[in-house]
DNA sequence: TTACGTTTGCAAATGATATTCATTTAGCTT
DNA sequence: AAGCTAAATGAATATCATTTGCAAACGTAA
């Protein structure tokens, strides 16, 4: 499993930018390891209190989430009203998301010419990018012949 | 001017609705076309009320907004943290956004193969697609220059 | 073990947006 | 034109996700 390795990489975090090393943080690593889908933090916090003698609070749960985007584990990957849905990236290839606005399924896709063609654009403008989200919202094929 | 033909557009969109024809709609529709700018609905509100004579309640503007964002003259065009870009598109090309995370600037780019490209995607996965937005986060080139 | 800065949990604060409700208004129908 | 009814409005209040203040608990390094 490379939870362990990760969670290693994620204390030399901790410990270059000053942070201390603390169960809770690395109990929600795990968590949100395990959890294994596109999650809404509310969803996780709620998640994380069902199971037994857990230890973090809501707060920490949002701290560490914070902690975990920083250190690029955690990927904010859909924006739909006021919701966030955030992902767990760490080790995973980057991609983007389908949305269906009727089911709220999910889809990954990836397309390389896509990523060339925005790096050409940012050329274009002089614009160095850190990182970039495609939504693209629509009905999935469930949904679309349950229509009929 | 387009604007006059926008709004008996919207006027004949909010008939078909059942929708009422009244002075606070078509006051933020008058707003929002000449503000010119990427908006977000609270700075709109402000910028509403510091000009006299007004009319709409900040409960209208967003009730209006949510309104125009039907009707397709308003989108949705960038999230960032909690806050939502707002952007008047009637009549204006389909685009895409780069956004500097260190001066707020927005620079606007569309490529018509990335659009190709998304189709493709959904066809691939059965998907109709309704809507996109694809974000590009990063430094601009002045930002990039004031940073050596 | 001590000392000190960091983290935690909780409650309270925030900020954007939605909703409730009493009142006004738009768009019919006489 | 006057009345009628459903929809729109404004103000206050609620909601929901997220953040923050603070006292107590903890992690770390000397
Ligand atoms: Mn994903
Ligand atoms: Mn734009
Ligand atoms: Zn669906
Ligand atoms: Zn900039």
């Amino acid at each position: 499993m490379q939870v362990d390795e990760l969670k290693s990489r994620f204390e030399q975090f901790l410990k270059q930018k000053g942070y201390k090393i603390t169960k809770g943080r690395f109990e929600i690593v795990d968590k949100i390891a395990s959890y294994g889908k596109h999650f809404e933090i509310e969803e996780l916090v709620r998640w994380i209190a069902n199971q037994n003698k857990t230890v973090a609070s809501r707060s920490t749960v949002y701290r560490t989430v914070r902690l975990l985007q920083d250190f690029g584990a955690i990927r904010e990957v859909i924006k739909l009203g006021n919701r966030t849905i955030y992902e767990f990236v760490a080790g995973k290839p980057h991609h983007e998301h389908l949305i269906c606005v009727e089911c709220g399924k999910i889809i990954e896709f990836y397309k390389d010419e896509i990523e060339e063609l925005q790096d050409k654009v940012c050329e274009e403008h002089s614009f160095t990018p850190l990182n970039h989200r495609l939504e693209i919202f629509g009905i999935c094929k469930d949904c679309m012949e349950k229509r009929t």
